[in-house]
DNA sequence: TCAAAAGTGTTCCTGCTACACCCATGG
DNA sequence: CCATGGGTGTAGCAGGAACACTTTTGA
Protein backbone atom coordinates (compact mmCIF):
# COMPACT_ATOMS: atom_id res chain seq x y z
CA UNK A 1 0.00 0.00 0.00
CA UNK A 2 1.28 3.55 -0.74
CA UNK A 3 1.12 5.19 2.58
CA UNK A 4 0.44 8.46 1.36
CA UNK A 5 -2.26 7.60 -1.72
CA UNK A 6 -5.20 10.14 0.05
CA UNK A 7 -7.58 6.72 -0.70
CA UNK A 8 -5.30 4.69 1.85
CA UNK A 9 -6.75 6.94 4.88
CA UNK A 10 -9.74 8.11 5.92
CA UNK A 11 -10.44 11.85 6.65
CA UNK A 12 -10.49 13.09 10.29
CA UNK A 13 -11.20 15.70 12.26
CA UNK A 14 -8.56 16.79 15.06
CA UNK A 15 -9.81 19.05 18.25
CA UNK A 16 -8.40 19.95 21.28
CA UNK A 17 -10.42 19.49 24.79
CA UNK A 18 -9.56 20.98 27.79
CA UNK A 19 -9.83 20.14 31.38
CA UNK A 20 -9.34 23.25 32.86
CA UNK A 21 -8.90 22.57 36.87
CA UNK A 22 -8.84 25.15 40.29
CA UNK A 23 -9.50 25.24 43.42
CA UNK A 24 -12.50 27.49 44.92
CA UNK A 25 -14.39 27.40 48.19
CA UNK A 26 -12.18 24.09 49.51
CA UNK A 27 -13.51 21.85 46.33
CA UNK A 28 -11.62 20.64 43.07
CA UNK A 29 -13.70 22.27 40.09
CA UNK A 30 -13.28 22.06 36.60
CA UNK A 31 -14.30 24.66 33.84
CA UNK A 32 -17.63 23.58 31.89
CA UNK A 33 -19.41 25.67 29.00
CA UNK A 34 -22.98 24.62 27.81
CA UNK A 35 -23.59 23.52 24.48
CA UNK A 36 -25.89 25.62 21.82
CA UNK A 37 -25.84 22.79 19.35
CA UNK A 38 -26.95 19.39 18.53
CA UNK A 39 -25.98 16.78 19.57
CA UNK A 40 -26.05 17.45 22.91
CA UNK A 41 -27.49 20.59 23.00
CA UNK A 42 -28.12 22.62 26.26
CA UNK A 43 -25.26 19.74 28.13
CA UNK A 44 -22.41 20.84 29.96
CA UNK A 45 -19.34 19.96 27.80
CA UNK A 46 -15.68 20.45 28.34
CA UNK A 47 -14.19 23.32 26.42
CA UNK A 48 -12.55 22.95 23.12
CA UNK A 49 -12.30 23.48 19.83
CA UNK A 50 -10.58 22.59 16.08
CA UNK A 51 -7.22 22.36 15.90
CA UNK A 52 -5.95 24.38 13.08
CA UNK A 53 -4.40 23.75 9.83
CA UNK A 54 -0.79 25.46 10.52
CA UNK A 55 -0.96 24.88 14.48
CA UNK A 56 0.88 22.51 16.53
CA UNK A 57 -1.57 21.01 19.05
CA UNK A 58 -0.09 22.58 22.46
CA UNK A 59 -0.69 26.15 20.50
CA UNK A 60 -4.26 25.04 19.76
CA UNK A 61 -4.71 24.27 23.21
CA UNK A 62 -3.18 27.27 24.62
CA UNK A 63 -5.18 29.27 21.90
CA UNK A 64 -8.48 27.48 23.28
CA UNK A 65 -7.84 28.16 26.18
CA UNK A 66 -7.13 32.30 26.16
CA UNK A 67 -10.46 32.48 24.04
CA UNK A 68 -12.31 31.11 26.76
CA UNK A 69 -10.51 32.36 29.88
CA UNK A 70 -8.63 34.55 29.16
CA UNK A 71 -5.58 32.56 30.58
CA UNK A 72 -2.09 32.76 29.42
CA UNK A 73 -0.43 29.34 30.05
CA UNK A 74 3.20 28.76 30.09
CA UNK A 75 3.47 25.34 28.42
CA UNK A 76 7.05 24.07 29.58
CA UNK A 77 8.12 24.01 26.29
CA UNK A 78 6.59 27.68 25.89
CA UNK A 79 7.07 29.10 28.38
CA UNK A 80 5.45 32.13 27.47
CA UNK A 81 3.87 35.22 29.06
CA UNK A 82 1.82 32.85 31.04
CA UNK A 83 -0.02 33.91 34.75
CA UNK A 84 0.63 30.79 36.03
CA UNK A 85 -1.28 28.43 34.71
CA UNK A 86 0.12 25.04 33.93
CA UNK A 87 -0.36 23.28 30.50
CA UNK A 88 0.07 19.73 29.48
CA UNK A 89 -1.07 17.30 27.00
CA UNK A 90 -3.11 14.46 28.66
CA UNK A 91 -4.13 11.85 26.38
CA UNK A 92 -5.88 11.08 23.20
CA UNK A 93 -9.31 10.08 22.79
CA UNK A 94 -10.14 8.30 19.11
CA UNK A 95 -13.15 6.18 19.71
CA UNK A 96 -15.10 6.23 16.15
CA UNK A 97 -18.18 6.56 17.56
CA UNK A 98 -17.67 9.03 20.49
CA UNK A 99 -19.45 11.73 18.42
CA UNK A 100 -22.37 10.86 16.31
CA UNK A 101 -21.86 13.06 13.07
CA UNK A 102 -17.54 12.11 12.28
CA UNK A 103 -14.98 10.80 12.95
CA UNK A 104 -13.19 13.23 15.62
CA UNK A 105 -10.27 12.33 17.54
CA UNK A 106 -9.31 14.68 20.46
CA UNK A 107 -6.35 15.39 21.94
CA UNK A 108 -7.51 15.98 25.48
CA UNK A 109 -5.21 18.79 27.31
CA UNK A 110 -4.72 19.21 31.27
CA UNK A 111 -4.82 22.83 32.99
CA UNK A 112 -4.18 23.84 36.22
CA UNK A 113 -4.96 27.48 37.28
CA UNK A 114 -5.44 29.72 40.15
CA UNK A 115 -8.96 30.58 41.51
CA UNK A 116 -9.83 33.22 38.69
CA UNK A 117 -13.05 35.54 38.95
CA UNK A 118 -15.08 34.49 36.90
CA UNK A 119 -15.08 32.65 33.40
CA UNK A 120 -16.47 34.47 30.56
CA UNK A 121 -17.20 32.31 27.44
CA UNK A 122 -17.65 34.90 24.87
CA UNK A 123 -19.05 37.40 27.59
CA UNK A 124 -21.86 35.12 27.68
CA UNK A 125 -21.72 34.44 31.83
CA UNK A 126 -24.37 31.73 31.13
CA UNK A 127 -22.25 29.17 29.05
CA UNK A 128 -19.71 28.79 31.22
CA UNK A 129 -18.88 28.06 35.06
CA UNK A 130 -16.69 26.47 37.55
CA UNK A 131 -18.59 23.15 38.44
CA UNK A 132 -17.08 21.26 41.63
CA UNK A 133 -15.89 18.02 39.97
CA UNK A 134 -17.57 15.94 41.83
CA UNK A 135 -20.87 17.31 40.52
CA UNK A 136 -19.91 16.52 37.20
CA UNK A 137 -18.46 12.97 38.05
CA UNK A 138 -21.01 11.42 40.37
CA UNK A 139 -21.10 7.80 41.41
CA UNK A 140 -20.86 4.91 38.93
CA UNK A 141 -19.73 7.98 36.33
CA UNK A 142 -19.45 5.73 33.03
CA UNK A 143 -20.36 9.01 31.42
CA UNK A 144 -23.92 8.68 32.99
CA UNK A 145 -25.88 11.28 31.99
CA UNK A 146 -23.53 14.00 32.92
CA UNK A 147 -21.52 15.85 30.17
CA UNK A 148 -21.30 15.66 26.56
CA UNK A 149 -19.78 12.52 24.29
CA UNK A 150 -17.21 11.04 26.76
CA UNK A 151 -15.94 13.98 28.34
CA UNK A 152 -17.22 12.86 31.93
CA UNK A 153 -14.07 9.90 30.83
CA UNK A 154 -11.59 12.95 30.21
CA UNK A 155 -12.03 15.22 33.18
CA UNK A 156 -11.78 11.44 35.29
CA UNK A 157 -8.48 10.88 33.77
CA UNK A 158 -7.46 14.59 33.74
CA UNK A 159 -8.26 14.83 37.83
CA UNK A 160 -6.77 11.42 38.45
CA UNK A 161 -3.53 12.95 36.56
CA UNK A 162 -3.93 15.88 38.69
CA UNK A 163 -3.80 14.08 42.22
CA UNK A 164 -1.28 12.17 41.21
CA UNK A 165 0.99 14.40 39.50
CA UNK A 166 0.61 16.76 42.63
CA UNK A 167 2.21 13.86 44.67
CA UNK A 168 5.50 14.04 43.16
CA UNK A 169 5.69 17.43 41.24
CA UNK A 170 5.50 20.92 42.89
CA UNK A 171 2.63 21.69 40.07
CA UNK A 172 0.43 22.34 43.29
CA UNK A 173 1.56 25.48 43.27
CA UNK A 174 -0.17 26.26 39.92
CA UNK A 175 -3.23 25.98 41.58
CA UNK A 176 -1.98 29.10 44.07
CA UNK A 177 -1.74 32.66 43.33
CA UNK A 178 1.96 33.70 42.74
CA UNK A 179 2.46 34.29 46.44
CA UNK A 180 0.51 31.93 49.20
CA UNK A 181 1.08 30.60 52.39
CA UNK A 182 2.05 26.94 53.52
CA UNK A 183 -1.54 26.79 54.88
CA UNK A 184 -3.42 27.89 51.18
CA UNK A 185 -1.30 25.16 49.67
CA UNK A 186 -1.83 22.59 52.31
CA UNK A 187 -5.96 23.67 51.21
CA UNK A 188 -5.06 22.84 47.91
CA UNK A 189 -3.80 19.57 48.54
CA UNK A 190 -6.65 18.48 51.09
CA UNK A 191 -9.03 19.85 48.05
CA UNK A 192 -7.44 17.97 45.39
CA UNK A 193 -7.08 15.14 47.42
CA UNK A 194 -10.12 15.27 49.49
CA UNK A 195 -8.40 14.51 52.86
CA UNK A 196 -7.54 16.08 55.86
CA UNK A 197 -3.80 17.17 56.45
CA UNK A 198 -2.09 17.63 59.74
CA UNK A 199 -0.57 21.11 59.11
CA UNK A 200 2.35 20.86 61.04
CA UNK A 201 3.97 18.09 59.64
CA UNK A 202 2.78 19.58 56.30
CA UNK A 203 4.26 22.69 56.96
CA UNK A 204 7.78 21.23 58.01
CA UNK A 205 7.63 18.93 54.83
CA UNK A 206 7.01 21.54 51.91
CA UNK A 207 9.19 23.62 53.54
CA UNK A 208 12.16 20.99 54.31
CA UNK A 209 12.04 20.22 50.37
CA UNK A 210 14.81 21.81 48.31
CA UNK A 211 13.41 23.71 45.62
CA UNK A 212 9.73 23.54 46.03
CA UNK A 213 9.08 26.79 48.47
CA UNK A 214 10.81 30.10 48.46
CA UNK A 215 10.20 33.01 50.85
CA UNK A 216 8.48 35.86 49.07
CA UNK A 217 9.36 37.89 52.10
CA UNK A 218 6.16 39.02 53.47
CA UNK A 219 3.49 37.73 55.67
CA UNK A 220 -0.28 37.83 55.51
CA UNK A 221 -3.38 37.37 57.92
CA UNK A 222 -5.75 37.03 54.97
CA UNK A 223 -6.59 33.73 56.55
CA UNK A 224 -7.32 35.02 60.12
CA UNK A 225 -4.88 34.11 63.16
CA UNK A 226 -1.43 34.42 63.48
CA UNK A 227 0.42 35.63 60.13
CA UNK A 228 1.58 33.90 57.85
CA UNK A 229 4.94 33.56 56.22
CA UNK A 230 4.32 34.29 51.87
CA UNK A 231 6.05 32.13 49.71
CA UNK A 232 6.97 31.65 45.42
CA UNK A 233 7.16 28.49 43.99
CA UNK A 234 10.81 27.58 43.78
CA UNK A 235 12.27 26.19 40.84
CA UNK A 236 11.88 22.67 41.40
CA UNK A 237 9.72 20.52 39.58
CA UNK A 238 10.65 17.13 40.97
CA UNK A 239 9.73 16.66 44.48
CA UNK A 240 11.84 14.89 46.38
CA UNK A 241 11.05 12.94 48.63
CA UNK A 242 7.61 13.36 47.09
CA UNK A 243 4.08 14.59 49.15
CA UNK A 244 2.61 11.23 50.51
CA UNK A 245 -0.76 10.71 49.81
CA UNK A 246 -2.64 9.32 52.96
CA UNK A 247 -4.17 6.14 52.50
CA UNK A 248 -7.93 5.47 51.16
CA UNK B 1 -18.52 29.63 13.27
CA UNK B 2 -20.43 26.29 12.27
CA UNK B 3 -18.01 23.52 14.04
CA UNK B 4 -19.00 20.91 11.51
CA UNK B 5 -18.42 22.91 8.07
CA UNK B 6 -16.40 20.96 6.47
CA UNK B 7 -14.44 24.27 5.41
CA UNK B 8 -13.92 24.65 9.06
CA UNK B 9 -11.40 22.03 9.45
CA UNK B 10 -8.43 20.83 7.74
CA UNK B 11 -8.32 17.18 6.93
CA UNK B 12 -5.75 15.46 8.72
CA UNK B 13 -4.10 12.03 8.53
CA UNK B 14 -3.97 9.78 11.83
CA UNK B 15 -1.38 7.34 12.55
CA UNK B 16 0.04 5.09 15.37
CA UNK B 17 3.39 5.07 16.22
CA UNK B 18 4.79 2.20 18.25
CA UNK B 19 7.31 2.20 21.05
CA UNK B 20 8.10 -1.44 21.12
CA UNK B 21 10.59 -2.29 24.26
CA UNK B 22 12.18 -5.38 25.38
CA UNK B 23 15.00 -6.34 27.40
CA UNK B 24 17.97 -8.16 25.27
CA UNK B 25 21.04 -9.19 26.78
CA UNK B 26 20.72 -7.17 29.94
CA UNK B 27 19.91 -4.14 27.51
CA UNK B 28 16.95 -1.85 26.79
CA UNK B 29 15.98 -2.35 22.93
CA UNK B 30 13.71 -0.48 21.17
CA UNK B 31 11.96 -2.29 17.74
CA UNK B 32 12.65 -0.12 14.52
CA UNK B 33 12.01 -0.71 11.15
CA UNK B 34 13.67 0.50 8.28
CA UNK B 35 12.28 2.89 5.78
CA UNK B 36 11.75 1.80 2.12
CA UNK B 37 10.25 5.42 1.00
CA UNK B 38 11.04 8.74 0.77
CA UNK B 39 11.42 10.85 3.30
CA UNK B 40 13.83 9.77 5.23
CA UNK B 41 14.29 6.73 2.99
CA UNK B 42 16.68 3.73 4.22
CA UNK B 43 16.74 5.19 7.68
CA UNK B 44 15.22 3.18 11.02
CA UNK B 45 12.02 4.31 12.17
CA UNK B 46 9.70 3.12 14.62
CA UNK B 47 7.15 0.82 13.13
CA UNK B 48 3.52 2.41 12.74
CA UNK B 49 0.47 2.71 9.97
CA UNK B 50 -2.63 4.89 9.49
CA UNK B 51 -5.23 4.31 12.05
CA UNK B 52 -8.71 3.03 10.15
CA UNK B 53 -11.98 4.73 9.73
CA UNK B 54 -13.77 2.65 11.58
CA UNK B 55 -10.71 1.92 14.13
CA UNK B 56 -10.18 2.65 17.69
CA UNK B 57 -7.06 4.17 18.68
CA UNK B 58 -5.69 1.28 20.83
CA UNK B 59 -6.82 -1.24 18.23
CA UNK B 60 -4.84 0.58 15.56
CA UNK B 61 -2.20 0.20 17.96
CA UNK B 62 -2.87 -3.38 18.76
CA UNK B 63 -3.09 -4.54 14.86
CA UNK B 64 0.27 -2.86 13.83
CA UNK B 65 1.69 -4.83 16.66
CA UNK B 66 0.63 -7.73 15.66
CA UNK B 67 1.30 -7.32 11.70
CA UNK B 68 5.25 -6.05 12.76
CA UNK B 69 5.99 -8.48 15.56
CA UNK B 70 2.95 -11.54 16.00
CA UNK B 71 2.34 -9.91 19.66
CA UNK B 72 -0.98 -10.23 20.93
CA UNK B 73 -0.69 -7.03 23.43
CA UNK B 74 -3.72 -6.96 26.17
CA UNK B 75 -4.37 -3.65 26.73
CA UNK B 76 -6.02 -3.20 29.63
CA UNK B 77 -9.26 -1.89 28.35
CA UNK B 78 -9.27 -5.02 26.17
CA UNK B 79 -7.66 -8.00 27.81
CA UNK B 80 -7.55 -10.08 24.65
CA UNK B 81 -5.81 -13.09 24.26
CA UNK B 82 -2.28 -11.38 24.76
CA UNK B 83 0.81 -13.05 25.27
CA UNK B 84 1.82 -11.09 28.26
CA UNK B 85 2.52 -7.95 25.85
CA UNK B 86 1.43 -4.43 27.35
CA UNK B 87 -0.27 -1.78 25.84
CA UNK B 88 -0.56 1.81 26.90
CA UNK B 89 -0.92 5.20 24.70
CA UNK B 90 1.96 7.42 25.44
CA UNK B 91 1.20 10.77 24.27
CA UNK B 92 0.52 12.11 20.75
CA UNK B 93 2.97 14.26 18.27
CA UNK B 94 0.97 17.21 16.25
CA UNK B 95 4.11 19.39 15.07
CA UNK B 96 2.86 21.03 11.75
CA UNK B 97 6.08 20.12 10.09
CA UNK B 98 6.79 16.90 11.06
CA UNK B 99 6.35 14.87 8.00
CA UNK B 100 6.87 17.26 5.28
CA UNK B 101 4.12 15.95 3.08
CA UNK B 102 1.43 16.84 4.48
CA UNK B 103 -0.32 17.37 8.03
CA UNK B 104 -0.27 13.76 10.01
CA UNK B 105 -1.29 13.70 13.37
CA UNK B 106 0.51 10.88 15.53
CA UNK B 107 -0.74 9.10 18.53
CA UNK B 108 2.26 6.94 20.38
CA UNK B 109 1.84 3.82 21.93
CA UNK B 110 3.95 2.18 24.10
CA UNK B 111 4.53 -1.67 23.95
CA UNK B 112 6.48 -3.76 26.89
CA UNK B 113 7.09 -7.11 25.87
CA UNK B 114 9.23 -9.93 27.00
CA UNK B 115 12.42 -11.05 25.20
CA UNK B 116 11.09 -12.80 21.57
CA UNK B 117 12.77 -14.50 19.54
CA UNK B 118 13.17 -12.58 16.09
CA UNK B 119 11.36 -9.38 14.66
CA UNK B 120 9.38 -10.44 11.69
CA UNK B 121 8.74 -7.32 9.33
CA UNK B 122 7.00 -8.71 6.39
CA UNK B 123 9.33 -11.63 6.47
CA UNK B 124 11.99 -9.58 5.90
CA UNK B 125 14.44 -9.65 8.33
CA UNK B 126 16.63 -7.04 7.26
CA UNK B 127 14.30 -4.13 7.70
CA UNK B 128 13.21 -4.77 11.32
CA UNK B 129 15.42 -5.51 14.11
CA UNK B 130 15.97 -4.44 18.02
CA UNK B 131 18.59 -1.95 18.90
CA UNK B 132 19.42 -0.67 22.12
CA UNK B 133 17.69 2.25 22.72
CA UNK B 134 21.45 3.96 23.89
CA UNK B 135 22.08 3.46 20.33
CA UNK B 136 19.39 4.82 19.13
CA UNK B 137 19.26 7.98 21.28
CA UNK B 138 22.89 9.67 21.22
CA UNK B 139 24.31 11.94 23.66
CA UNK B 140 22.81 15.08 22.63
CA UNK B 141 20.01 13.67 21.16
CA UNK B 142 17.62 16.37 20.44
CA UNK B 143 16.59 13.99 16.37
CA UNK B 144 20.52 13.96 15.24
CA UNK B 145 20.65 12.17 12.49
CA UNK B 146 19.11 9.24 13.90
CA UNK B 147 15.41 8.18 13.23
CA UNK B 148 13.26 9.58 10.91
CA UNK B 149 10.59 12.06 11.32
CA UNK B 150 10.18 13.52 15.33
CA UNK B 151 10.70 9.38 16.06
CA UNK B 152 13.78 9.91 18.59
CA UNK B 153 11.63 12.08 20.43
CA UNK B 154 9.21 9.96 20.69
CA UNK B 155 11.41 7.07 21.75
CA UNK B 156 12.74 9.14 24.61
CA UNK B 157 9.58 10.08 25.77
CA UNK B 158 8.58 6.26 25.99
CA UNK B 159 11.83 5.11 27.37
CA UNK B 160 11.37 8.18 30.02
CA UNK B 161 8.08 6.41 30.59
CA UNK B 162 8.92 3.27 31.30
CA UNK B 163 11.53 4.12 33.37
CA UNK B 164 9.48 5.80 36.01
CA UNK B 165 6.30 3.45 35.44
CA UNK B 166 8.12 0.36 36.95
CA UNK B 167 8.67 2.33 39.99
CA UNK B 168 5.08 2.83 41.05
CA UNK B 169 3.61 -0.40 39.30
CA UNK B 170 4.15 -4.03 38.49
CA UNK B 171 4.60 -3.16 34.82
CA UNK B 172 8.18 -4.79 34.85
CA UNK B 173 6.58 -8.42 34.99
CA UNK B 174 5.94 -7.33 31.05
CA UNK B 175 9.52 -7.79 30.21
CA UNK B 176 9.83 -11.52 32.05
CA UNK B 177 8.30 -14.64 30.90
CA UNK B 178 5.49 -16.23 32.57
CA UNK B 179 7.23 -17.59 35.23
CA UNK B 180 10.77 -16.04 35.92
CA UNK B 181 12.81 -15.58 39.36
CA UNK B 182 13.69 -12.52 41.71
CA UNK B 183 17.03 -12.61 39.62
CA UNK B 184 15.33 -12.20 36.55
CA UNK B 185 13.05 -9.40 37.38
CA UNK B 186 16.10 -7.70 38.82
CA UNK B 187 18.06 -7.92 36.08
CA UNK B 188 14.89 -5.97 33.98
CA UNK B 189 15.28 -3.24 36.48
CA UNK B 190 18.81 -3.02 36.13
CA UNK B 191 18.64 -3.16 32.22
CA UNK B 192 15.84 0.08 32.56
CA UNK B 193 17.53 1.91 34.97
CA UNK B 194 20.70 1.28 34.10
CA UNK B 195 21.75 0.78 37.56
CA UNK B 196 22.74 -1.80 39.89
CA UNK B 197 20.41 -3.15 42.54
CA UNK B 198 21.23 -4.97 45.66
CA UNK B 199 20.03 -8.71 45.17
CA UNK B 200 19.57 -9.20 48.87
CA UNK B 201 17.53 -6.13 49.52
CA UNK B 202 15.56 -6.41 46.23
CA UNK B 203 14.20 -9.96 46.61
CA UNK B 204 12.78 -8.94 50.46
CA UNK B 205 11.11 -5.97 48.67
CA UNK B 206 9.62 -7.45 45.59
CA UNK B 207 8.82 -10.58 47.81
CA UNK B 208 6.82 -8.46 50.63
CA UNK B 209 5.06 -6.25 48.40
CA UNK B 210 1.86 -7.33 48.80
CA UNK B 211 0.56 -8.80 45.47
CA UNK B 212 3.59 -8.13 42.95
CA UNK B 213 4.45 -11.61 42.80
CA UNK B 214 2.87 -14.99 43.20
CA UNK B 215 5.09 -18.47 43.73
CA UNK B 216 4.40 -20.43 40.60
CA UNK B 217 5.82 -23.82 41.99
CA UNK B 218 8.46 -25.21 40.84
CA UNK B 219 12.76 -23.73 40.92
CA UNK B 220 15.08 -23.41 38.05
CA UNK B 221 18.53 -23.15 37.19
CA UNK B 222 18.95 -21.32 34.21
CA UNK B 223 21.09 -18.50 36.06
CA UNK B 224 23.57 -21.41 37.29
CA UNK B 225 23.90 -21.57 40.82
CA UNK B 226 21.49 -22.56 43.46
CA UNK B 227 17.99 -23.06 42.40
CA UNK B 228 15.63 -20.06 42.39
CA UNK B 229 11.52 -20.02 43.05
CA UNK B 230 10.11 -19.63 40.03
CA UNK B 231 7.25 -16.64 40.24
CA UNK B 232 4.15 -15.08 38.15
CA UNK B 233 2.94 -11.32 38.03
CA UNK B 234 0.61 -11.04 40.93
CA UNK B 235 -2.66 -9.17 40.18
CA UNK B 236 -1.42 -5.84 41.86
CA UNK B 237 -1.27 -3.08 39.37
CA UNK B 238 -0.15 -0.58 41.39
CA UNK B 239 2.73 -1.19 44.08
CA UNK B 240 3.04 0.43 47.38
CA UNK B 241 5.29 1.03 48.97
CA UNK B 242 6.99 1.86 45.14
CA UNK B 243 10.57 0.77 44.16
CA UNK B 244 13.10 3.01 44.89
CA UNK B 245 14.95 3.93 41.61
CA UNK B 246 18.98 5.07 43.26
CA UNK B 247 19.81 8.69 42.91
CA UNK B 248 21.69 9.31 40.05
C1' DT C 1 -9.58 37.05 76.95
C1' DC C 2 -10.51 33.85 73.56
C1' DA C 3 -10.58 31.67 69.01
C1' DA C 4 -7.97 30.63 65.13
C1' DA C 5 -4.26 29.75 62.36
C1' DA C 6 1.08 29.48 62.22
C1' DG C 7 4.92 27.27 63.49
C1' DT C 8 8.43 24.19 66.61
C1' DG C 9 9.94 20.09 69.40
C1' DT C 10 9.77 15.42 70.46
C1' DT C 11 8.68 10.60 70.45
C1' DC C 12 7.62 6.50 68.19
C1' DC C 13 7.85 3.49 64.49
C1' DT C 14 8.29 1.96 59.67
C1' DG C 15 11.07 1.00 56.01
C1' DC C 16 15.40 1.45 53.39
C1' DT C 17 20.61 0.51 53.15
C1' DA C 18 24.52 -1.98 53.89
C1' DC C 19 26.59 -5.96 54.68
C1' DA C 20 27.60 -10.48 57.24
C1' DC C 21 26.25 -14.86 56.63
C1' DC C 22 24.21 -19.36 55.09
C1' DC C 23 22.10 -22.45 51.12
C1' DA C 24 22.02 -25.31 46.96
C1' DT C 25 23.44 -26.27 42.70
C1' DG C 26 27.02 -27.26 38.46
C1' DG C 27 31.60 -28.07 37.13
C1' DC D 1 36.12 -28.25 46.44
C1' DC D 2 34.90 -23.90 44.70
C1' DA D 3 32.48 -20.51 41.96
C1' DT D 4 27.95 -18.73 41.29
C1' DG D 5 23.76 -17.02 42.13
C1' DG D 6 19.69 -17.54 45.78
C1' DG D 7 18.05 -16.24 50.06
C1' DT D 8 17.92 -14.67 55.46
C1' DG D 9 19.36 -11.84 59.62
C1' DT D 10 20.43 -7.73 61.59
C1' DA D 11 22.16 -3.11 62.89
C1' DG D 12 21.96 1.69 61.78
C1' DC D 13 19.73 5.55 60.01
C1' DA D 14 16.35 8.69 57.58
C1' DG D 15 12.03 10.29 57.54
C1' DG D 16 6.89 10.10 58.29
C1' DA D 17 2.89 10.11 61.92
C1' DA D 18 1.05 11.74 65.92
C1' DC D 19 0.62 15.15 69.11
C1' DA D 20 2.05 18.47 73.00
C1' DC D 21 3.19 23.06 73.03
C1' DT D 22 4.30 28.03 71.91
C1' DT D 23 3.44 32.28 68.93
C1' DT D 24 0.82 36.07 66.90
C1' DT D 25 -2.87 38.07 65.17
C1' DG D 26 -8.27 39.75 65.06
C1' DA D 27 -12.58 40.09 67.45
Amino acid sequence: MSPYDPSAFPPFAVTVDLVVLTVRRHALCALVVRRGEQPFQGRWALPGGFVRGDEDLAAAAARELAEETGLCAHDPADPGLGNGAHLEQLATYGDPKRDPRMRVVSVAHLVLAPDLPAPRAGGDANSARWAPVDELLPVGDPASEGLAFDHATILADGVERARSKIEYSSLATAFCPPEFTVGELRRVYEAVWGVALDPRNFHRKVTGTPGFLVPAGGTTTRQGGRPAQLFRAGGATLLNPPMLRPEV
